[in-house]
DNA sequence: TTTAAGCAAAGTGTCAACAGTTTTTAAAAA
DNA sequence: TTTTTAAAAACTGTTGACACTTTGCTTAAA
């Protein structure tokens, strides 16, 4: 469900030597955001401090501070003389947020309608016509890719920022769900109907049409994933 | 229009001698905060980490620690070597801001009219009466304090705890707007009877009725701000 | 008087050492 | 074999010191 998950899963730490001066901790807390994303930290799990300082190159004093700062983010969670540990939300939450996504993404298409232009038609229907192909050739990494940026396209044409910010935010926060999800071929070709008609409704200016469109569009995607938990079950 | 800032502005700063064994930099950390909603610390102004240190009897770890959770919750913003600064919101982020609180409230008042008892609404009937006792005595602080109370309890109906948090996020990250706001006894009048309709909506299980009231609720609230803004521009 | 260079003060960034707590291991008793 | 107890190993928590950067001030030149 995740782009980057598509890399090979390498040790890919970045280089302690290319400290971009912008901040030891700032470093290191990218690296383990990244490390959190790719899996390779999986949520439960408790991070070390001296072993990921000696892995970055550097004291744990910068590591404790990147970690502070994931706290803030909420994407680990701390114990007191026991650690912290990768965040692990629960089906419910999991749940609520899906709704939260929904209405945020609701409103964004609304809006979207009042915003789009015929450059942002274009690149829609583009989109459109490489997720077609991508499922056609049931490539589940570039649909995903494709995918995203459909929805920020979306996102960025709502003109709130701060909504952007928010539902990248959610979207994130359901990377910490238990289960790596990969989408089924059948999935895909659903999933972009439903992107075909939230297009339209955007372009022809229907806002009450786009606004329940995309909100039953993401609802969907949480039932998608919630059938195929109960499968794995 | 919070209820914190009518305690005495004395340095309440919390005995650096109850530690609560849970964790010095979260102690630090909740002191920042209230030191940032009190005003005591303004938007934009730089927080230095051996003064502080000092002020909060530790080393200047911990206190680092506590500023790095402060910017992964997005209310210190930290430069390279110059220091951190407590985060000021433009216009813009706040009329962004105010948007999302208003589709969350609308969110959350549609579907407390599922989950509504007569219980709740005893204590809907109670809060109303009380806020319209301290409209008719001009007590603002009273009047903010019962108005966040009657907000929780929609939130808390809407039983989606994840809302619950996200809008408590909105509203602390209004506070970082540049100035303070204080209700007049008409604004105090005028919200109070959208506050009614809101109740009245969700107690008959209205549920369109409910959103968009609440909705309107949220964006009138905006409206009277940014007209206090022009006032004082 | 104004501008520029250099110096001092203040503050942030990083680290290694030490203190206290939790977890693991091992040994002894039941 | 199972349970208890005790020592040790592994970590987290905190601190003071030191390096480096920025800022402000003083002095000297234009």
């Amino acid at each position: 469900m995740c782009p980057q998950w598509a890399q090979p899963a390498t040790s890919a730490m970045p280089s302690p030597k290319e400290k971009p001066e912008q901040g030891l901790p700032l470093f290191v807390m990218e690296a383990l955001k990244s490390l959190i994303y790719t899996g390779q930290l999986k949520p439960g799990e408790r991070l070390n401090e001296a072993a990921l300082a000696l892995r970055m190159g550097t004291s744990r004093g910068p590591v404790r501070e990147a970690i502070r700062m994931l706290t803030g983010l909420g994407l680990v969670k701390a114990v007191t003389n026991r650690g912290v540990f990768v965040r692990q939300i629960s089906v419910r939450e999991m749940l609520e947020i899906y709704e939260l996504r929904a209405l945020l993404f609701g409103f964004a298409a609304e809006q979207a309608t009042e915003h789009v232009s015929d450059e942002h038609k274009q690149q829609f229907e583009q989109l459109l016509t490489q997720m077609d192909a991508a499922c056609e050739a049931e490539n589940a990494n570039q649909y995903y890719d494709l995918n995203l940026q459909f929805h920020a396209l979306v996102l960025r044409l709502s003109h709130n920022q701060r909504a952007h910010e928010s539902y990248d935010d959610y979207v994130k926060e359901l990377h910490l769900f238990r289960r790596r999800y990969f989408n089924s071929p059948g999935n895909m070709r659903r999933s972009n109907i439903e992107h075909r008609s939230i297009y339209e409704a955007i372009a022809s200016g229907a806002k009450a049409k786009a606004k329940s469109a995309a909100e039953r569009h993401v609802l969907s995607g949480r039932q998608r994933l919630l059938s195929s938990i109960g499968d794995t079950l």
